[in-house]
DNA sequence: ACCTGAACACCGTTCAAGT
DNA sequence: ACCTGAACACCGTTCAAGT
């Protein structure tokens, strides 16, 4: 530990993995994707480009050790605030939540979700939902089955929200009046064309996002159940 | 329609909004996402750069159009093949499978369909599902959580999948060696911190994706079935 | 060992100028 | 109306040079 060589007058500022992973995650959160600059990155830390490149090898690395960041943190609160006696659904439940939640706070983690599949990120969620439908005691083939419709159904989710959160960024509206807009141009469509989208239009203005997403993991939930339980021919 | 004004000896090519979304989808099918650039595409065009601005917005309205293009064909093929009497359900599977052949193809229509929620190429692939489980007959509140849980998961499946793709790519890998060089990090996982991962990085190799993503789609149908026919408490 | 910052090889996009 | 192509304002990344 003889890193802190106290550089400038404030103390422990020397640059670090840890310091440029967390100022990427603030610059993230704060200016969406497109604000992650390594000449942004440059200017927050005080430094330059090629002092950021001594810790990290590429942009990519550190978008990912950025999500990893945020996915380990979100998956050991949800870990931890499992009582004991929790039953592998609610746990499910509970992992899933605290997921969509964290891609709530912060986006980018759901757009980076979609791009780094078995990288570390991926492989802690796996790892989460795997242990619990474990629990679950259903035969292997659906061991293996359910825990990928699982991990797909929440990473699809979490990639459209994300999305979603984008998209209202860049038109500078806040959820309600984006949601409202969708619907009028889902409205507008051609009858014979779209009748289901058109139909469906305005129960978008009121649905509740993380209910809809707990309804769908509860469907790949009862769908297991009654694969495990019943086999049919 | 004076539009075909002969340049060059060749006869009608002439700039349209139409050849530019075809080279657009040629380049990205060979070169991937990263090979979508107005120069390449001002070089297969023999045009300028300038000229391509005057047919189509910006490159994201390009991609767009490119994944939208593609979308509508699978769809129609899906819906072509389908004979009359064909089960909500069989409907639902073939949609489903067409999206992944056609994802499997052109994996940067799947990271598109992750960045363009709501936008049309997303609306049609909603109304194909929709239709179907509306003909399910299934209970409203179900038929919306139903049909959104389909599409995040088949959306899942789908940049999941993209993402792999794009990933062997990189490496210059086939899939069979990608997949290997996967189940061996896993397999080199600490035991005590990824039981589930370790053990089930084997089934990484032999598995048949187009199975799963079936499976995946089974399961959420037989989930929508019994809580259809059976009100819980 | 760690940092600097100019330089390189790219991007998407614009726009005066042409036909 | 449609096209040209140089120019602009950016990128990520590298690397000789410093301490």
């Amino acid at each position: 530990m003889t890193k802190n060589t106290r550089r400038g007058q404030g103390g422990d500022d020397a640059l670090s993995r840890e310091r440029i992973i967390d100022a990427a995650i603030s610059l993230l959160d704060s200016s969406g994707e497109g604000g992650l600059t390594f000449r942004a990155l440059s200017q927050t830390l005080a430094t330059g480009a090629g002092a950021i490149y001594w810790h990290v090898a590429s942009k990519g690395e550190l978008l990912d050790a950025a999500c990893d960041a945020v996915v380990a943190h979100t998956l050991a609160r949800s870990a931890a605030a499992a009582p004991g006696n929790t039953s592998p659904q609610a746990a499910i439940r509970a992992i899933g939540l605290g997921l969509f939640d964290a891609i709530d706070a912060h986006p980018w983690v759901g757009a980076q979700l979609a791009r780094a599949p078995s990288r570390m990120p991926m492989v802690r969620i796996l790892e989460a939902i795997g242990c619990q439908v474990r629990a679950l005691g259903v035969p292997r083939a659906l061991e293996w089955s359910g825990g990928s419709a699982l991990l797909n159904y929440i990473l699809g989710v979490a990639g459209q929200n994300a999305a979603n959160r984008q998209l209202a960024h860049e038109q500078a509206l806040v959820r309600d009046d984006f949601l409202a807009a969708v619907a009028a141009q889902w409205a507008a469509l051609d009858p014979d064309a779209y009748p289901f989208t058109r139909s469906i239009a305005g129960q978008l203005r009121d649905h509740d996002d993380r209910a809809d997403f707990l309804a769908g993991i509860d469907l790949i939930l009862a769908g297991m159940a009654a694969s495990g339980t019943r086999t049919p021919g």
